[in-house]
DNA sequence: TGACGTCAAGATCCG
DNA sequence: CGGATCTTGACGTCA
């Protein structure tokens, strides 16, 4: 197979630092505090954009709250003026390293909305997102993926709306727009009817499509297939979105890690098309280099060393026995380690925290601060360290102690680290 | 009216 | 005061 496979990612990236994005509340979106925040925000994406360059990640979804209310009424800060170089570079280095982005916006973004006001406030806030693409300055495959909307009780007549209101938007804000299947009203047999309608590129979502099956049976590579016409040459590889479902969340919610032999199974099922793979994932990035190394040839041993290095200690805590399992594979720099180093990794991932050991593994992480911290941010450390030992503060609390002293002292191997990876997320 | 989903911001509480 | 924990915000739909 030499088709061309591109894994990526949505929005954030974990385990890196400077790459938060920052936002607001309306109240405090004054101009410079608004300033201060996009300039951070834009420095981020800088640093995503090389990060997952370096990574082989040549996939990316930028943050809608790139720039905080840019289509609220109230917000008129003219960003993309004040901002063009930082923009523009930001552009030239994403076309430099053949980094392909997206943006997507919320479900509150309703095109075929009833209430005419809600239709006015969805077109300015596509037109902000096809606009700040427009000001990277990179071509029409980077695209925009919208949701059809409400059916407020008639399907058809919401779908009349839909394509009323597409064809009123700007060409070049069509040029840009992609649909995607939901999990609640429209199903990919429903949105490609509206792609023949409004010959617009349709994203094939596996979980949407489950939960929201279509009435004709196809299988998954049957429906990529019929997803691929609605691609032409000028619209770049047909886009689909991969994600999991959370086994202890509600129907739809993403899983916080990729199981790799489902992705496998997933992959190696694929049709033989050029495909660009979106991870839908709490562990972003994570998963990502993931699944690009599960499903590389000759996979690079120094790319493994890498990731043990941001995973290490999280192993150590999690499951100390893999972490010797991993140290004793990575001796072996002739065969090709990948599948082993992950099966642990997930392993790890997948096991509930023994106290006694998490208190080793933040000990160890403490050690990198031994020599810098005061006696008082020490004594705080082994106090939090005892609460979590009687019960009476959770792990969380201990990383995220861990996490200020190495924001504060700037001790890069632990910022660039996965060992805060789960006080992200649940 | 409140749940839905998202997640950081912001508020409040505690020692 | 720092830090832990709870609540709010911003959005539209639908029961």
């Amino acid at each position: 197979m030499n088709n061309r496979r591109n894994i990526g990612y949505a929005c954030i990236t974990h385990g890196l630092a400077n790459v938060e994005i920052k936002t607001c509340r309306l109240k405090n979106a004054a101009y410079s505090n608004l300033l201060k925040i996009i300039k951070n925000n834009l420095d981020a994406l800088k640093t995503a954009i090389e990060y997952n360059a370096k990574n082989n990640i040549y996939l990316f979804r930028i943050s809608s709250d790139i720039i905080p209310f840019a289509s609220h009424p109230k917000v008129l800060i003219k960003w993309s003026k004040h901002f063009d170089k930082e923009l523009k570079d930001i552009g030239k280095q994403i076309e430099r390293y053949g980094v392909r982005v997206s943006m997507h916006p919320g479900q509150y973004t309703v095109l075929n909305s009833q209430d005419s006001d809600v239709v006015c406030r969805s077109i300015e806030e596509i037109r902000y997102h096809t606009y700040f693409l427009d000001c990277l300055g990179v071509d029409e495959s980077n695209k925009v993926i919208l949701h059809v909307g409400g059916i407020y009780g008639d399907k058809s007549k919401a779908i009349k709306r839909f394509i009323i209101n597409f064809n009123k938007l700007d060409d070049s804000i069509k040029k840009r727009l992609i649909i995607e299947n939901d999990d609640v009203n429209y199903n990919v047999e429903d949105v490609l009817y509206i792609s023949t309608e409004l010959n617009v590129p349709v994203v094939f979502d596996n979980l949407h499509h489950k939960i929201n099956i279509s009435e004709s049976d196809k299988s998954i590579s049957e429906w990529i297939l019929a997803c691929n016409k609605t691609w032409d040459k000028k619209d770049g590889a047909q886009k689909i979105h991969y994600a999991q479902q959370h086994l202890q969340k509600s129907k739809g919610a993403h899983s916080n890690t990729i199981l790799i032999n489902e992705f496998r199974d997933f992959f190696y099922d694929l049709p033989n098309i050029d495909l660009d793979i979106m991870l839908e994932v709490k562990d972003k990035n994570l998963s990502t280099i993931k699944c690009i190394l599960c499903t590389s040839q000759n996979t690079k041993i120094s790319r493994l060393q890498n990731e043990w290095a941001k995973y290490k200690y999280y192993v150590l805590g999690k499951y100390p026995k893999g972490y010797y399992e991993i140290r004793e594979l990575l001796k072996d720099k002739e065969s090709d380690l990948t599948d082993d180093f992950y099966s642990i990794i997930e392993k790890a991932r997948l096991s509930e925290s023994l106290v006694s050991n998490e208190i080793n593994a933040a000990q160890h992480v403490f050690g990198y601060f031994k020599h810098c911290v005061t006696a008082a941010e020490k004594t705080r450390f082994l106090k939090a360290l005892d609460s979590y030992k009687e019960g009476t503060t959770q792990l969380i609390n201990v990383k995220k102690a861990l996490e200020r002293l190495a924001k504060k002292y700037q001790i890069e191997y632990l910022l660039n680290s996965y060992y805060f990876i789960d006080t992200k997320f649940k």
